[in-house]
DNA sequence: CTTTTCGGCTG
DNA sequence: CAGCCGAAAAG
């Protein structure tokens, strides 16, 4: 992926030249607080730019920003990858979407879309990839491959490794909306018998389909502290 | 091996 | 019908 043809799509998220041969989805430093996110500035719309543009261009506009809407630039192969689309509401603002036209198959005009997290530069193919890195740090990987290895006698081996299962790196890395760091947050109950529970940040609640990140880092916090807890008795 | 693309299941 | 995810195909 970040290899060598990289087009101005990069330029937006400003990939470092590292080599993210997927061996590490993680952020650079998972320690990050919030608040002391490292981003690639959110889109900055160039507002009182100090360079401002020669005074000579008042009206002299061309047809450039007229025609011009919609975008959609397409890309070598007959499969086109339009970016500018509109975005999910559940994904964070600063990710990256990706979305793909099937061009052949029986399946062909399907439409896929693809989620970059900004940081890491990793792919998500679904919404549900997505939340669950919000929930955990980590990618979905691959179980073990038929779990074999070596199936030959010459490795008797009949350790079992502690029970942590070796899944995906369970780095509790707490990711969450990195543009968006709330301070505080208050779970009201919107309902008096049922388990409704909405987040409410600094007085504006969230909206219900952008609660499901609340929801997940909730729970993934919730797990943490209760972890803790039994640590320290 | 990794990455990209399609098939086909499921809700 | 749209979203997901496994897995084949491609590099």
């Amino acid at each position: 992926m970040n290899k060598a043809p990289m087009t101005e799509a990069a330029a937006v998220s400003s990939t470092p030249p590292e080599t993210f041969t997927g061996a590490d989805c993680l952020p650079p430093d998972p320690l990050l607080q919030s608040g002391t996110y490292i981003d690639a500035e959110t889109t900055t719309p160039n507002k009182g730019n100090v360079s401002d543009l020669p005074p000579a261009t008042v009206e002299t506009t061309t047809e450039a920003s007229v025609t011009d809407e919609t975008v959609t630039p397409l890309r070598k192969n007959n499969r086109s990858v339009e970016v500018n689309v509109e975005r999910p509401s559940w994904l964070p603002e600063s990710w990256k979407l990706e979305t793909k036209v099937r061009a052949s198959g029986a399946t062909a005009g399907t439409v896929d879309r693809y989620y970059y997290e900004p940081v890491s530069g990793c792919k998500f193919r679904s919404k549900n990839e997505v939340l669950y890195f919000l929930e955990t740090g980590g990618k979905r990987k691959k179980g073990t491959p038929g779990s074999d290895a070596t199936p030959s006698e010459t490795t008797p081996n009949s350790k079992k490794q502690k029970k942590s299962g070796s899944k995906a790196k369970k780095i509790t890395s707490f990711y969450f909306d990195s543009a968006n760091p709330p301070q505080s947050v208050c779970w009201v109950q919107t309902d008096s018998s049922a388990d409704t529970w909405a987040p409410s940040c600094n007085g504006s609640m969230i909206p219900g389909s952008r609660k499901q990140e609340w929801d997940a880092v909730f729970s993934s916090v919730s797990q943490l502290r209760r972890r803790n807890a039994q640590i320290f008795s």
